[in-house]
RNA sequence: GUCCCCUUAGACUAUUGGUUAGGUCACCACCCUUUCAAGGUGGUAGGACGGGUUCGACUCCCGUAGGGGACGCCA
């Protein structure tokens, strides 16, 4: 049988990077196999699942390249998980229960309170059909609870091996809301089993959810698919990944700048390994030497430093061509709208210097406004010393009169600093910051070639 | 607290009982140099701890410590 995996997010959120992740595990492991990937939405709470979060699950899927073969929502499945519940009931493998939400509160607080792992207590279980005829008579609403069978659930595990669980740590789970819309524990059994599921690679945040869900499978006679969990991905200070590290969704990257090659590179890289000491993946190259072998048990910190190498790399391979439609609306929403020539240009000065796109505003907004604004601590520095503005003044004047290409500048201004018993850097660095308002830039001289004479003669002369 | 999982440098990883424990990011130094970046060269830094098993353990087993996850009418 051909193996066929699935990425099943609930639109309660944007996809969350980790989630991203999953997928791309996912992904590959169906690409690589000749298999099928299966984007699955699950939407079962109705109360949280936004439509708006759906779209930015897809949008986001498809920025990363990752193209699914066959597509499902849950709450369009509902007839099929109950007539599966249906088969659960007449085995006598569920049973109505009564409880309420307040009622069931209050045991898990005092569990809490007295230090003890709280579990349903099967109040309900063992309701006579004469008492249940009385709770509905009542108007009581109730849910469906599975009946956990005694014994032990064992998971093999892909990447772990064998993980057992003590039937008795488990609690009957509930399989419809009061509701009688069916709960995530239930619908997923019943979609991974009818989709013919061969492999469940998840996030290991689900293995204490598999022995319920083995438990569905075995009393529904369904075969079991392979699974493999997945370590998560946690934050630079070990815990969750919070907004401080970078962000946690999708579109907070791409929305940054970073690129969907460099990305997915990313987070191939976390939590698994290739068979290469290479850094450097292309999706291509990662459907190829994908193995759930190579998976690692342990979780792995995000690490943004070597996602902005990744991204810079992969930028600098970039044609100034792509860039410069890749750069255009990260500038156009600071209102600038370069023409093609200037871009191109700047592009040429600017490529290496980026970690993300959306530092081309920081690094290169001088060069397309006419207030620039000054690095506080350099102005006093440079500019509040009247032989460095005499300088600046003196070059200026000698500058009208030369080719401004940056071979010429280049030969000139080391003319006027060797005249002048300077050394290049005496000029350098505050006419750097005349023209840029920053200390830090390009090469001066393709700066000036950039910018273009009457630029530079305006510039140089604002500072007095 | 209970259950489950994990543990090689600051981070991601290689190693599948015998290696000078390898690579990458970060960091440091030097080179290049007008600053930054890019590039080049070199470097600092690692098997959590304690017991076993074995001729030999990072690798296998046990314990401890630390970390992560789960404990919902969320997924």
């Amino acid at each position: 049988m051909s193996v066929r995996v699935r990425f099943a997010p609930s639109p309660t959120g944007n996809l969350h990077i980790g989630g991203a992740r999953t997928a791309l595990f996912n992904y590959l492991f169906a690409r690589h196999h000749g298999g099928k990937f299966i984007l699955r939405i699950e939407d079962t709470d109705t109360t949280r699942s936004k439509k708006e979060y759906e779209e930015n699950i897809l949008q986001s899927l498809k920025w990363l390249r990752m193209d699914w073969d066959e597509f499902y929502r849950q709450s369009e499945r509902m007839g099929i998980y109950s007539e599966y519940l249906e088969k659960l009931k007449s085995a006598g493998k569920v049973y109505k229960c009564f409880c309420t939400k307040a009622e069931l509160d209050e045991k898990r607080r005092k569990c809490d309170l007295m230090k003890r792992p709280y579990k349903y207590d099967g109040k309900c279980s063992g309701l006579s059909a004469e008492e249940i005829k009385n709770l509905e008579a009542e108007g009581r609403e109730h849910v469906i609870r599975f009946r956990i069978e005694p014994g032990t659930t064992v998971i093999n595990d892909l990447v772990r091996g064998a993980i057992s669980f003590d039937n008795k740590d488990l609690d009957d789970f509930v399989l419809t809301r009061s509701d009688g819309v069916p709960t995530y524990n239930f619908c997923v059994v019943i979609d991974d089993a009818l989709m013919d599921i061969t492999h469940i690679i998840r996030g290991e945040d689900h293995i204490s959810n598999t022995p319920r869900q083995l438990q569905i499978y075995k009393a529904l006679g369904f075969k079991e698919p392979f699974f493999a969990h997945i370590p998560l991905i946690i934050g630079a200070d070990k815990a969750k990944m919070s907004k401080r590290d970078g962000g946690v969704a999708v579109t907070d990257y791409s929305g940054a700048g970073y690129l969907p090659e460099a990305t997915v590179n990313f987070l191939a890289l976390l939590g698994c390994s290739y068979g290469s000491d290479e850094q450097v993946y292309s999706l291509t190259a990662l459907i190829e030497k994908f193995s759930v072998e190579h998976i690692n048990k342990s979780p792995a910190v995000f690490d943004m430093n070597k996602l902005e190498w990744l991204n810079g790399f992969y930028i600098r391979q970039k044609t100034d061509g792509e860039l410069a439609g890749l750069l255009t609306p990260y500038l156009a929403v600071k209102g600038i709208t370069p023409d093609k020539t200037k871009l191109a240009a700047v592009i040429k000065l600017e490529k290496e210097r980026l970690k993300k796109l959306g530092d081309i505003v920081e690094n290169a907004g001088f060069f397309f406004t006419d207030h620039l604004e000054y690095d506080k601590d350099a102005y006093e520095k440079f500019f509040k010393n009247s032989g460095v503005l005499a300088l600046l003044g003196e070059y200026e004047h000698e500058l009208r009169h030369i080719a401004f290409d940056k071979a010429s500048l280049e030969v000139f201004t080391r003319g006027f600093v060797e005249k002048k018993g300077l050394k290049l850097k005496d000029i350098v660095h505050p006419v750097r910051l005349a023209l840029t308002g920053k200390l830090v830039s390009a090469g001066l001289f393709e700066v000036m070639e950039t910018l273009g004479k009457d630029v530079v003669l305006y510039r140089l002369n604002q500072p007095r």
